[in-house]
DNA sequence: ATGTATGCAGAATAATATTCTTTTAAAATT
DNA sequence: AATTTTAAAAGAATATTATTCTGCATACAT
């Protein structure tokens, strides 16, 4: 069951939601400057996003390349878990390779998105963390050969 | 064809990365700190890492629930590209709600993950958006039910 | 109307960012 | 081996920011 949080930002909340996501490490002070408002405010406003959960973390991308991760593959596996669990996504979770995990619609399956320095590190993975888990039933791999657009950027509303 | 880039990170290359992607708005001061090192020494390196691409930018991550974006989809997308383009990708990624769009292997296709509001959201991005590319030929919608893990968090290396 | 709470401005202080100079150490050259 | 060059870091000084606190104004509720 998800819990239902009451959020209820305004206008100068997705300004700076907005601000914060094209760049994380804008300080208070040119927030302060852009939105025509006293630091202090600013300030007021992100703490309260952060204990709202509005804004849950601030994270650096970074290049996968400058690490040597060059594959990025994505996973479907079909699992099953005992009903109402979700113990094979926790199990996928953490592995450090494994960036996402999505429970998906229609067959008792998991969508991985999964990133490794090349191949063979892919099979690496696939033999040695998911072989471990015995409840998988099957998986299908897709490599992806070029990423157009990589974001989590959400669409942040105009008007209120 | 990729370009061929020159990184060489060290360690503490390394370790201020793993900072950096616990929390992006840790301060050098504080990096300074947990690595024993002047924060001068620090903003130099920080700096160098910004100008070689290593980090790519800084965001904010966004709760979707607190702007209503509910829905979470996956959809296969098989195109029909002049060869050698990208030119549906390149559609598909102004699309505001599209996050990622990856170019797959085997199918002419195209993976494309999307965020909307709910399944109206999602039907008007598909009949609207692209609805409007002509080279789309058939389109596969995979929804999410629950996310386990998202991050973009990357395996940094303990040696170089 | 009166009390309460919220949000913001403004000022004061603490802390950080940034720049610059000097030192050190490691490569590179001769 | 000595010398030059380069890169990286420390340390100090200054510029900017962050943070705290006070007071005020507005909205809200009673």
């Amino acid at each position: 069951m998800a819990t239902k949080l009451e959020f209820s930002l305004d206008q100068i909340d997705y300004q700076i939601l907005r601000i914060m996501q094209e760049n994380a490490r804008t300080n208070n002070a040119d927030i302060a400057r852009e939105l025509g408002m006293a630091p202090s405010a600013i300030l007021e406003r992100v703490k309260k996003l952060e204990q709202k959960q509005v804004i849950l973390q601030y994270n650096a991308k970074i290049n996968p390349d400058a690490l040597d991760q060059k594959l990025l593959s994505f996973i479907f596996i079909k699992a099953q878990d005992p009903i109402g669990t979700q113990k094979v996504g926790l199990l996928l979770a953490k592995i450090p390779e494994v960036q996402e995990v999505h429970d998906i619609a229609g067959d008792d399956g998991y969508l991985v998105k999964v990133r490794t320095n090349d191949a063979a590190g892919l099979v690496d993975l696939m033999r040695n963390s998911l072989g471990k888990i015995e409840e998988i039933i099957s998986t299908r791999t897709t490599i992806v050969l070029e990423t157009v657009k990589e974001e989590q950027k959400l669409v942040i509303p105009t008007e209120d």
